[in-house]
DNA sequence: CGGCTAGAAAGCGCCCAGTG
DNA sequence: CACTGGGCGCTTTCTAGCCG
């Protein structure tokens, strides 16, 4: 077998080990069993299917995808969601499309047909644009089910603005590479999708994930400028009490803006290079500090990079408002006209 | 080549509100 | 109250690039 560097090693018989997988030959090192007092991955239940999915698509769904885009998730996750509930901007999304908000049964989010995931993206600092592994659904779904038709919409990790979605079918190599996984050693292999369970023993709750890299080569960042840099030092100073911080708009050139929620002065910490460099940069507040803005971290972002919003859907000052969370919250599903021959998913002759 | 280091990628623990 | 969805974010490991 091979890792995902190209290093051959033995797959019987070898000692397993944690983390690594080049064994420590030349130091005489014994790596001990492997210990997972936490997380743990599991053989998968549900075997692949022979067949690729036959292909979905919905217009319609397609349509309000498109009015997403430079809309960010902020504010409708404020409206629909707890500040820290993990799941919120999978929830705005939804209820963006017009979906109800909580929907975690079995069938496929859109008429049963097509499930809608959202994706989190962000850019290293070399200018990559990376992703995190993607829970898929609970160890008790199919998983192979629930990939076969995906809206993929993708927002980046600080704004939290879309931008950009794309449509997913378990078909060709991504079919091929998750039917694999099936057959893959769940650790040693590396496999894209696997089993993982969760946290205490006798609470776990195993469920499906595909890895960071099985999105990225199978189904495909986006790499658009309103993605931006996410690190150690940003995150540091934005995001303090593990909240989302504040944002406001600002040219890369200003040092400071106008607080689009209290009419204040918000003005951007460390140079402009960085705000160019990274997208987004931390700010502070200037006195007086009252109301929503005394009880958040403050943030700059790049108002250049942001994308057009869609003509006919949104308007820049509706843009800046669902990124600062000011004025009313719009839902796409309000601004998208749904056709009388609304195209409800249909299966295409593949 | 070997040592060192920064940055990228993956591992892994657990979060937190909604739901039944 | 147990379980769950959809992740977050800190830590660990790997790798490419630099220097001698």
């Amino acid at each position: 077998m091979r890792t995902r560097h190209g290093a051959t090693i033995p797959r019987i018989g070898a000692p397993p080990q944690v983390g690594s997988p080049v064994l420590p030959v030349a130091t005489g090192h014994v790596p001990a069993l492997p210990c997972y007092n936490g997380s743990v991955r599991l053989p998968m239940r549900h075997p692949p299917p022979a067949e690729a999915a036959a292909p979905a698509f919905c217009a319609y769904l397609d349509a309000l995808a498109e009015g997403l885009r430079g809309l960010s998730l902020h504010a409708a996750a404020r409206h629909t969601a707890p500040r820290r509930s993990r799941g919120r901007f999978g929830t705005a999304v939804q209820w963006h499309l017009g979906l109800d908000a909580h929907d975690s049964g079995p069938a496929a989010d859109w008429e049963g047909t097509i499930e809608i995931k959202l994706v989190t993206v962000h850019r290293t600092a070399r200018g990559h644009v990376r992703c995190d592994k993607l829970k898929v659904c609970d160890a008790h779904l199919d998983p192979y089910a629930r990939l076969s038709n995906v809206l993929f919409v993708f927002a980046d990790r600080w704004t939290r603005v879309v931008v950009g979605h794309t449509w997913f079918r378990r078909a060709g190599a991504g079919h091929a590479v998750l039917a694999a996984a099936y057959d893959a050693d769940p650790h040693f292999d590396r496999p894209d999708l696997f089993v993982e369970a969760r946290g205490r023993p006798g609470r776990s709750a195993p469920a499906y994930y595909v890895s960071a890299r099985f999105v990225a080569e199978h189904v495909g960042l986006p790499d658009v400028p309103a993605i931006t840099v996410d690190d150690a030092e940003l995150r540091a100073h934005l995001r303090t009490g593990r909240v989302d911080p504040l944002w406001t708009p600002i040219a890369p050139d200003e040092d400071e803006a106008v607080c689009p929620r209290c009419g204040g002065g918000v003005r951007r910490l460390g140079p402009a290079e960085a705000l160019r460099a990274k997208g987004v940069a931390p700010a502070v507040h200037r006195m007086p500090l009252e109301g929503v803005c005394a009880r958040y971290p403050h943030g700059v972002c790049d108002r250049s990079r942001l994308p057009e919003p869609v003509p006919g859907v949104f308007g820049v000052r509706e843009q800046i408002e669902s990124l600062s969370c000011t004025g009313p919250v719009l839902r796409v599903a309000d601004r998208v006209v749904e056709p009388d021959d609304h195209e409800h998913p249909v299966f295409l002759s593949a």
